[in-house]
DNA sequence: TACGCGTGGGT
DNA sequence: TACCCAAGCGT
């Protein structure tokens, strides 16, 4: 037996790789981005995997791929088409740098994707994870794509008694990994474990009758697996109250699009803010109207109480119909302002509340005619 | 290192 | 209800 340089033998899986890629031979989850190996469409689908479930992302990725087959097709599109594409997904930035690394890709790359995960990394939106995902699955390189499926099911395997996202954690979790993935084999040995992560490992209540490792996990023989991975404790997250105009003139109402790199950064939204302590719902929206807006108005009817969950904070939305008293609108904390028609709202891509209310609105506009 | 950044499903 | 948490990245 001929030994390589660092003195392991070629292509001999361990235990561990074996039943796991055998698992996966059988039971890898039909994925359609898995039904080919274009690079590009691992990277759409990877950047859209971040922090978000498959299920989510599959009829995005389809609707995607068909819209923008090529890269140079997603780089030729508009902003507002591309931010429309991804309406509903999250984290909007992602959108954003896709769109952007999309342009490098066909200046610099000629439309294709580097396979090296350096040059992968410089990429804007592609991170450590992205980068070993693509340098994997899309050109098998030998390296360990460590998301959040990874840290539990690894963390569980070697009973790592800290935090797997420190820095500390992590490299225990890529050295045991990296140590076990057959060499020319990390695209089905990184899927396989994001797949038994996200089958079987599960979060709570692993179904440890069902895991292809069940002999070699160290947290279960311990008895521990409910309690892996180690997490740090969770602040709490404030609940704040917010008002919204729908600022009418004549037949079309003011949305404005929010600046790059906040909170649903270049999406469009009904203005008004935060609700200051000892304000009124009315009091706060003329303030804010007038700071953001540059204008006067007259608070009318509420058109809807809307709720929502955010990573970081919860949400109450008052909306208003208002009207103009004085002034003229300006975008003074938007990077643009509109007048636009109920009709035209579906067309300005929006967060989850700004949608709803615009729902609403349409609702309130196109009431058909009541029959009998 | 810690935090801001969305949304939806599960319990 | 409220909380958890999911194929992370950028600062």
């Amino acid at each position: 037996m001929i030994l390589s340089e660092t003195g392991t033998i070629p292509h001999m899986a361990s235990t561990i790789a074996q039943a796991l890629l055998a698992w996966y031979a059988e039971h890898a989850r039909d994925l359609p981005w898995r039904r080919q190996r274009d690079p590009y469409a691992v990277w759409v689908s990877e950047v859209m995997l971040q922090q978000t479930r498959a299920d989510t992302v599959v009829p995005y990725y389809l609707r995607w791929m068909d819209r923008f087959p090529t890269v140079e097709a997603f780089a030729s599109a508009s902003r507002d088409e591309v931010l429309r594409m991804w309406e509903g997904l999250g984290y909007y930035r992602r959108a954003h740098n896709l769109h952007q690394a999309a342009h490098i890709l066909v200046v610099e790359y000629d439309g294709k994707l580097p396979n090296e995960v350096d040059k992968l990394r410089d990429l804007p939106g592609i991170g450590p994870y992205t980068a070993a995902a693509i340098a994997a699955i899309a050109f098998n390189q030998d390296v360990i794509a460590i998301d959040g499926n990874l840290r539990r099911v690894l963390s569980r395997l070697i009973d790592l008694t800290i935090d797997p996202r420190s820095s500390e954690g992590e490299r225990c979790l890529r050295s045991w990994a990296l140590r076990e993935c057959p060499s020319g084999q990390s695209s089905a040995f990184n899927q396989a474990l994001m797949d038994l992560g996200a089958m079987v490992c599960l979060p709570r209540t692993p179904n440890c009758d069902a895991c292809p490792l069940v002999r070699s996990c160290l947290a279960l023989k311990r008895g521990v697996q409910d309690e892996r991975p180690m997490k740090p404790p969770r602040k709490q997250i404030p609940h704040i109250t917010v008002t919204a105009a729908v600022l009418r003139d004549g037949e079309h109402v003011l949305i404005g699009r929010r600046p790059e790199g906040v909170l649903l950064g270049g999406l469009w939204e009904f203005p008004g803010g935060r609700l200051e302590p000892e304000e009124t719902l009315e009091s706060c929206l003329r303030r804010e109207i007038g700071e953001e807006i540059g204008v006067e108005i007259e608070v009318g009817a509420r058109l809807g109480v809307f709720d929502h969950a955010y990573t970081h904070f919860r949400v109450t939305v008052h909306a208003f119909e208002c009207k103009l008293i004085r002034g003229e609108p300006q975008a003074i904390d938007h990077s643009e302002i509109r007048w636009v028609s109920p009709e035209q709202l579906r067309e300005y891509p929006m967060g989850k509340i700004d949608r709803a209310i615009s729902t609403t609105i349409l609702q309130a506009t196109d009431q058909p005619p009541i029959e009998g």
